[in-house]
RNA sequence: GGGUCGGUGCCCGAGUGGUUAAUGGGGGCGGACUGUAAAUCCGCUGGCUCUGCCUACGUUGGUUCAAAUCCAACCCGGCCCA
């Protein structure tokens, strides 16, 4: 089991998670286990996932899951692990990411596919903290923000290094840690999961459990997913994710190349593999690590096709009958010079990073180098299901 | 509110009247190499069906043959004082 927090006096039995579960079984009630999330992006990816397969072990363990959607949070932003003021988001936007994230972990599913157990009645609570939060005064603020000190807040890594850099702060965002910690008393949670990033605001919902009179929170905080970079972290802002959504090649792509450094990590944090049996190669570990994890999400067959696709098109081979992304040319107008015809059917991001691309060598079409940018296409008919590719990931097969 | 410094391309950060999309670094993309990656080396890094034409240095106006660079007002921020 991970980092388990506070470790603090062993002889308390209320920071105890062992104490917990068996004052649970003598109460003859399950553990509320607490898991907040932010939908502020539109996409859960594989470092959210580790949270989500322990909330699911508590779920399966016949405990309530209690995922709090956090909608009203989501409009301040956390400010753990930024380095500037996040931009407020609309509540429309909340609501609609909010909405894909219950989709995304299995809303309506079986619960054998999907990631949390949507199904079984008792183990699963979906809040909105707008509930509690669009409701409190003025009053309830103010009382709220006089449970923590400026100097509390200074202290939190995030903001005294913005302080000290001179990286402006708002008043608003030393609101957040005490609003997600309120959280924990609203739903009266027993166990709180988090990144180890989350130990501040995990430690302010004690708190404030403690404020209110009610029994604290154990505060589990599980290791951060280092992202493909193998540095940072993964985080949909530094664009180093693996999509939960991800179709299984650009999945099993991705994991492939995840770095030697980082690749125990991956297994034992999103696999059940056994590191102890895994070949020593890092190449071939690197390879049952992903597809192990494609499987999990799309199924031993798709991963296995999607094992054997990325060794097809990274192999060269390109134009194999492999599982290749469609592009349309509906949107593409006739005579059609290659520069063109590269942006137009959406492979690269403007007409001029395409011709910047065809000079560096980048561009193929069925295997073959396009090297003059003003190279021109008459009919969509001469281009119909061959594959355009660029650089030695990104392929499409062309579809009228 | 006063003083002061500052707002430059994805980010950081040079530049302080004049051939040029604007030094450098990071990041990103591409090429070579490799077990994929990393590391290393090389190239690219505003837009446009492009041998040319557009739009760019907080905003708006002004001075000038000419402005990111000078002036004014405004907006935003850091620091100090109150």
């Amino acid at each position: 089991m991970a980092d388990l927090f506070p470790a603090g006096d062993p002889g308390d039995p209320d920071q105890c998670l062992a104490a917990r579960l068996a004052a649970a079984t003598a109460e003859g009630r399950p553990l509320r286990i607490k898991l907040g999330i932010d939908p502020t992006g539109s996409d859960i990816h594989l470092g959210h996932s580790i949270l989500f397969r322990k909330l699911r072990a508590f779920q399966d363990a016949g405990h309530t899951a209690v995922l709090i959607i956090g909608d009203f949070t989501a409009r301040i932003g956390d400010p753990t692990g930024k380095s500037a003021t996040r931009v407020q988001i609309s509540k429309e936007q909340v609501e609609a990411n909010a909405t894909t994230y219950l989709k995304q972990l299995g809303q309506g599913q079986p619960k054998e596919q999907a990631l949390l157990d949507f199904e079984t009645s008792g183990r699963l609570e979906v809040r909105r903290n707008s509930e509690w939060l669009e409701g409190l005064d003025l009053p309830q603020v103010i009382g709220l923000l006089g449970t923590a000190t400026v100097g509390q807040m200074l202290a939190k890594d995030d903001f005294s290094k913005r302080y000290g850099s001179g990286t402006p702060i708002a008043l608003h965002e030393f609101l957040y840690p005490l609003l997600q910690g309120y959280d924990s008393v609203a739903v009266d949670a027993d166990v709180e999961l988090g990144g180890t990033d989350q130990k501040f605001n995990v430690a302010m919902g004690r708190d404030l459990q403690r404020h209110f009179g009610q029994r604290t929170q154990f505060g589990m905080l599980l290791p951060i997913l280092v992202g493909l970079d193998g540095v940072q972290k993964m985080s949909k802002s530094l664009g180093n994710t693996v999509g939960l959504e991800d179709d299984p090649l650009s999945m099993y792509s991705k994991l492939e190349k995840v770095g030697d450094g980082a690749i125990n990590d991956y297994v034992t944090l999103l696999t059940d593999l056994d590191l102890e049996t895994l070949p020593e190669n890092p190449r071939e570990k690197q390879k049952a690590m992903a597809l192990a994890v494609t499987a999990s999400r799309h199924g031993q067959e798709a991963a296995a096709k999607a094992q054997a696709d990325a060794a097809t098109l990274v192999g060269g081979a390109g134009d194999a009958a492999a599982d290749v992304p469609e592009a349309s040319l509906a949107a593409v107008n006739f005579p059609a010079k290659a520069f063109y015809l590269l942006s137009a059917v959406g492979i690269c991001a403007s007409s001029s990073e395409a011709r910047r691309q065809i000079k560096g060598g980048a561009a193929r079409l069925e295997g073959e180098k396009i090297s003059d940018p003003n190279q021109e296409f008459a009919s969509a008919a001469e281009l119909e299901g061959k594959v355009l590719q660029l650089g030695k990931k990104t392929f499409r097969r062309l579809v009228g």
